[in-house]
DNA sequence: ACCTGAACACCGTTCAAGT
DNA sequence: ACCTGAACACCGTTCAAGT
C-alpha cells in the first residue's frame, strides 16, 4: 500500500522539478520538497542528490527528441534528416532553457568527458551520422565528437532573441562544414 | 594612508579569486574572505556581488588575449590571423577552465543577450571579421553573432581530453563554414 | 574612509525518530 | 518500507559597531 504513495511522491517531485526547470528557474531541493509537501528525506530517498533529480527529469524530456531520429531517417534523405533533427535539438535547448545551465553544471561536477544526460543525444547523433556516412553525404572523417562541439551553440540561444533565425544560420554554417568534402554531396 | 590598505586588499582578493578560478574550482566568497584574512564586508565593499568579482577577474585575464588580435592582423593574412586568434581563444577557454561555468552562470542570471564579460571578446571578433570582409576571405553575410554561436564549443573543451586536437578539428570545420562563398578565397 | 565579524535567510545533505 | 522534520555545515549578503 505504501508503495503507491511512494510512487505518487516520486511522480509529484519529478513534475514540480520539470515545471521549475522548464520555466528556466534554478532548482532548489528544499523549495521543491516544500512545494510538494514532502520531507527532505523523502526527496533524497528517491534521488540521491540534486544532479540525479535534474538528470531524471532531463532524461524523460529528451527521450522523445532522441526517438524521433529514426523516423526522420526513414522519411527523408539522410542529410535532410540530420539537419531537421539538429533543428529540433535547438528548439529543445531553447524551450527547456533551465536545462542548459543545470546540465552544464552537472557535467563539470563529475569532471566526466561528457554530460551523463548527453548520452541519449549521442545515441541519436551516432545514428544520424552513420546514416549520412553510408549515404556519403558528409565528410568521411566526421565524428560524433566533432558534431558535439559544433552544435554547442544551440545551448546558448536565448528565448528572448530571435532564436529561430539564429539557429537556422548556425545550422546552415555547420552543415557546410560537415558536408564539404563528402563523397556524394546532394 | 588607509587608501593603500584598501588597494592592497583589493589586489589580494583578485589574486585569490584568480587562483581559485584558474584551478577550475567553484568560487566561494566566504572562503576567499577567509583565505585573504579579510571581513566579508570588505569583500562586498570592493565588489558588490559575486558576479562582479568573477567579472573583474575575467576582464583582466581576457584583456591580453583580446589585445593580441591587432598584432595578428598586422603580421598575417586576415584569414590566418582569424584562425590563430580562435585557436588562442580555445586555449584560454581550456586553461582558465573555471571561467566557463562562472561566466555562463553570470549571463543567465542577468538574462542579458550576451555575457557582460564577453564584450571584449566581441570587440576582438569584430575587428577580425571586418578585416576578413575587407579582404573578401569570408562569406559576405557572416556576422559576429554567427561566429559567437559557432565557437561556443571551445568552452566545452576539457583539459582532461586531448583538447588541442579536438580544438583544431573544430576550428577547421568552422573555418570551412565561414569561408565557403567568400569573394576572394585564399 | 575603511574594516570587522556577528547575523539573517537561504542552501544541500544526513539521520534519528516515527508509522 | 517509507516518511518526517530537526540538525549540520555550508552559502551569499547585510549591517551595526569599531578604528
Amino acid at each position: 500500500m505504501q508503495r503507491s504513495d511512494a510512487q505518487r511522491n516520486r511522480e509529484r517531485i519529478l513534475e514540480a522539478a520539470l515545471e521549475e526547470l522548464t520555466a528556466g528557474n534554478a532548482i532548489s531541493l528544499s523549495a521543491i520538497a516544500k512545494r510538494v509537501s514532502v520531507g527532505q528525506g523523502t526527496l533524497y530517498r528517491h534521488f540521491p542528490d540534486k544532479d540525479s533529480l535534474v538528470l531524471a527529469v532531463y532524461h524523460r524530456e529528451v527521450q522523445l527528441l532522441v526517438d524521433s531520429a529514426s523516423g526522420l531517417l526513414a522519411a527523408h534523405p539522410a542529410p535532410i534528416a540530420f539537419r531537421e533533427w539538429l533543428s529540433r535539438l535547438a528548439k529543445f535547448a531553447v524551450t527547456k532553457a533551465g536545462f542548459a545551465d543545470a546540465m552544464q553544471q552537472a557535467s563539470r561536477a563529475t569532471g566526466a568527458p561528457l554530460h551523463p544526460g548527453y548520452v541519449p543525444v549521442v545515441g541519436a547523433l551516432t545514428e544520424l551520422i552513420e546514416a549520412n556516412h553510408a549515404a556519403g553525404t558528409i565528410r568521411p572523417d566526421l565524428t560524433v565528437d566533432d558534431v558535439l562541439l559544433m552544435i554547442a551553440g544551440v545551448w546558448q540561444l536565448s528565448p528572448l532573441a530571435d532564436w529561430q533565425a539564429q539557429a537556422a544560420r548556425l545550422l546552415d554554417l555547420i552543415m557546410i562544414g560537415m558536408t564539404t568534402g563528402a563523397p556524394h554531396p546532394e
